[in-house]
This record gives C-alpha cells, sequence and structure tokens, in this order.
DNA sequence: AAAACACATTGACAAACATCGAAGTGTATG
DNA sequence: CATACACTTCGATGTTTGTCAATGTGTTTT
C-alpha cells in the first residue's frame, strides 16, 4: 500500500502495542538480550522475535548479534526521529488553536 | 483488556493510520468540519466519522456542535499530551546508550 | 559429534481494525 | 410540514495484527 504519511505510520504503529511499550520501557535500563525480554514479558519466543522485528524496521531499536545473542538497545537516531515525527503531527501553529468554528461552513 | 500502557496505546493507536495524519496536518491550518475534511480525503462520511471518534477519544482532537455542523480542531493539551507521551518511551537517559551488550548473558 | 541454547521463520488462527452501505437522529430550510 | 443536510450508529466484509506451536538455522558446550 502506498501511504501518504508512511514514516509516520511505521513509528506509530510500532509503538500502538502494551507488550512493545513494555520493550521499550525495559530497553531504557540498558542494552538486552532477546531471553532477558522473554523473562519479562508474558510472551513465547517467536512472538517476542515478531515485535523486535517490528521495532528494529520501525528504527527504534538497534539489534547486534554476538556469539548464538542479540543484544538489543534503543536507537538513539531512531528515538529523536520519533520524537520529531511526533511534533510534526501535533505542534500546530498557532492559529490553529484559536478558531473554534470552521469557516466555510457558514455561507 | 487491561493494558499496561494504555494511555499511550490509546494515542499513539490513533496516529497509527494514514487517513487520522492525514486529518491531523489537515487540522493544522484550523478548525474543521466534518463536509471539509470529507472533500479532503477518500473515504466515505461513516469511515470519517468512525475515524473522528478515535481521534477525539485519544484526547487529540476537539469537537464541538453548532447547529448541524461539528467543528473539529487539534486540541491543545492533548497534543502536548501526546508529545510527552512519546518523550517517556524515547528518551532514554544516557547510561541506556552506552551498552552495547547486555550484562547477563555472560555468566 | 551430539546435545543444548538463542533466535528466526513458517503456518494457522482468533481478535481487532478500516471500510462501506444503509438506516437513524437531529437541525436547518424551502 | 416536508425536504435537505451533517453527522452517528449498525451490520457486514475483507484485511491486518498478535499469538502460538512447530520447525529451521546457527552457535556454544559437553
Amino acid at each position: 500500500m502506498a501511504f501518504k504519511h508512511n514514516d509516520g505510520i511505521k513509528v506509530f504503529k510500532a509503538l500502538a502495542d502494551d507488550n512493545r511499550l513494555e520493550i521499550m520501557e525495559i530497553l531504557m535500563s540498558g542494552a538486552k538480550c532477546g531471553c532477558e525480554l522473554l523473562d519479562a514479558l508474558k510472551i513465547g519466543q517467536s512472538t517476542l522475535s515478531h515485535h523486535m522485528r517490528i521495532l528494529c524496521e520501525a528504527g527504534l531499536v538497534d539489534a547486534c548479534k554476538e556469539g548464538k545473542w542479540m543484544h538489543y538497545s534503543l536507537s538513539a537516531e531512531g528515538s529523536a526521529q520519533a520524537r520529531m515525527l511526533m511534533e510534526r503531527y501535533t505542534l500546530a501553529p498557532e492559529k490553529a488553536r484559536c478558531y473554534k468554528k470552521c469557516d466555510s461552513c457558514k455561507k
């Protein structure tokens, strides 16, 4: 599908899930491997793998492999971009706040 | 369902849709009534109504009725809260960035 | 070499979601 | 009062999503 707001969708969708938000919060205390995350969540291993893929593809999480472990950590760039995205859609110019009525309806 | 991150889910889910992001952007130019939004989008009227409900319930959009029109506008409070939410999940303490490896895997 | 471990991929399934058309509610206008 | 308008609600439908169990891949350990 050709989304008009493709970049935003991906990030907001990635954050629109309870387990993924929990993962983000856990990663705030430092990098974690999959098994550590698995201990903290009530989901199966394949489900976690699925969630990590979504967070990584949204750019929010970095993954690096070391032997049989995957180390997941918050991406500084992705996090910054996510905050900018949120501002893009919520930081409206002052004038947008003032009008209580739309103009064109009262003709 | 009892989501652990209920407040966040609602806002992020509300923004995780192409048409709703488009609506947010349109509202940045000032308040609009439903028919104006309908002109700008390629969706049916009942679908728009559905989207507006979601945006309103997430607190991102304010709605006020005037005669037969509904005036939709960006909520200053909701927008501010949405930005705070994004910061809560992406603004990590410095130490979270440093570790490339997790601690407990190497025992 | 075999067994154990960490993770990814696949296929299946139910729940959630976006969308539509049709019918309903309330307000304005002829 | 009847019609038109703006919007909501309802029921149906196809799509997307979260979840799991099973299987596959690669690495470490015994």
